[in-house]
DNA sequence: TATGAATGAGCCTTCATTCAT
DNA sequence: GATGAATGAAGGCTCATTCAT
């Protein structure tokens, strides 16, 4: 009988307070008049002010990882598959701006939750773009020699700050026009030469 | 305010400490603590707590800037410059890693402290890095209609990557091993062609 | 209110939940999960958590004391009737401990519902035994100038604090085993000297 | 640098606070400001609310065994050892008796503190009147076949309940009055036949 | 009548900041 | 200047009670 979307509600409404005031400058009982409820409604669903954050990165990130697998499947083409994920990335902050900054900041925190809380989740999407590269190298269309996880951690590091600079600039610009020069300054670099 | 070292003693075990705990976990006595001396002393020096951990990033930032800057100063190649300041940063990073823990973590905090009130700092190293590549487009070296803002944030952000990689995991290799490969593959992306 | 047998379940959960944890470290909702129903159906039968507390202790007094009368209603020999008190006290202490460890425990809590709120149930067990107590005096089985009220103290308290020790004990022997030397020790004190 | 007399102090606020309306229904700011300082000072000397009542408990209870050892210690006659004991018992109650209220109430409380807690206070008081008593019978003027452990109690819960009654009653009469009373019929049940 | 989700007042505890020494 | 005891505002969480279903 417990409503099934309250903690939908709950974790939406935290991820727009979060990204206003930060995770520790948000009291819970900012998130439930966000979410419209009384604060005491908000453990019913969650354990504790923290597991609201833990489980909003673990179910977005989730969501997300799956997002990109699946705009990928389709695409036989590794250096597709980079354009996508890049202009996939930059699409998704663009449209949640709100949810980016909160899993960015708090990524970053990464004391006590996402120390193993939630690597698991961070690290699958470093999994996606480390397998399309390993993809890319031995279809001979990147450096046979290239280490690919620094590149992989380049090319999140890389699409990472793009959109933290936008997510907590003035957003006078789309961020997605960055993706075409982002992915070619990206695929130039770990090309095979001949390529 | 006699004595003039007290300011660097406490900014100093502030970033052990933030770096340990986080800057929100942390508590004006266990920094007092960490620097041998009574929490009511801190507040001779800072006003806030906050006013800690802006005075320790512009503080640091400004340092930063001005050790890269100085690296490449008498350097004349802008590619050399390009991974002479990758080597440097990963250099910094692996001699003070709470430090950069703290920057890292904090920078990305963004809200109240660093939105504006060291934006100044941040966008020096930006600066610095952009005006590499500048000189380098001008030189003909990196691609004529090179994005120069896009691929600075780029580097910087690939850069951080590695960087905060390696701070929040168990460091268990070389940071500085990944400066060479950043810089090739950058490098390589931003090319001129005939290069 | 149609279910009659509600109210008196409620009860009964309630003692086992209270003797467990004591009131105050009791919720209502565990009352109501050791009854076996939800825990607003308490409050069909019980205004507040307070009035369950109030209605058991008086119920049970007054089902002490009517079973108590009885038991010596058939004799006639009043320390013949002390002796059947101790033991009957014993007896139900022994059957009946979780009951005991709440009436003990709350009925010292004294404040609130028992000043007053019950203190016509726990006189009328005093009354009891002053009964009888003038009684003997009367017969002259007890001493003529007995202060009977201070007598009736010693005899209950004397009983409470071996019902308590076995109570909140180890319970590793029979209390029944203890009212023979109970009642022959208190008799002996009030008997009238020649006898 | 610490204040010696505080943690006395809040001892001595928490005594009438928690007598005044039971332990559960008072709150640590209202011990604070009976004891005139700030609620968080409390937190300096005690880590949690319990542990005020853990080591209110202790500490009078100590107090009290030492002075009941001290008041026997130069009377050689074990019957006036008991009548002394009584006396002081009740003296005692009346000189304290919003400490008598604390002690008497969470004591039967039992759960969480005392069971253990203060089992050692508490079993010292019972061990100074069983030993007087085993005296007594070695000395012939107790029965010889005397069960000296249900004696102990039933002392203990004579005086325990003519002082709970008068601590929670109105106090219109001298509690002392009753010592001799007490003392009397106690000793007439367990002496020696023929003295 | 029975349910249990929702409410929100209440309280313990923390900790940045102050200030008397 | 240096200290650290004292302050008290603030906030996470609990749980008795209500009420829509």
């Amino acid at each position: 009988m417990r409503d099934p979307d309250k903690p939908q509600q709950i974790i939406d409404a935290a991820i727009r307070v979060f990204a206003r005031n930060g995770y520790y400058n948000s009291r819970v009982s900012d998130v439930a008049r966000e979410a419209g409820i009384a604060a005491g409604t908000i453990y019913l669903y969650f354990k504790t002010k923290d597991e609201i954050l833990v489980t909003l990165f673990r179910e977005k990130m989730t969501e997300w990882v799956a997002l990109v697998r699946d705009a990928i499947a389709g695409e036989a083409d590794p250096l597709e598959k980079i354009r996508r994920i890049v202009a996939l990335h930059f699409k998704m902050i663009e449209e949640h701006p709100a949810l980016a900054e909160v899993l960015q900041v708090e990524l970053r925190q990464g004391h006590k939750f996402f120390r193993g809380a939630s690597a698991q989740e961070v690290s699958a999407y470093f999994d996606v773009i480390a397998d399309v590269l390993r993809e890319g190298v031995l279809a001979g269309r990147l450096r046979k020699e290239l280490p690919v996880k620094v590149a992989t951690k380049m090319l999140f590091g890389a699409m990472d700050q793009l959109a933290t600079s936008w997510v907590l600039g003035s957003r006078g610009y789309r961020l997605s026009e960055a993706a075409e020069p982002v992915a070619t300054i990206f695929l130039k670099g770990v090309c095979a030469d001949g390529v």
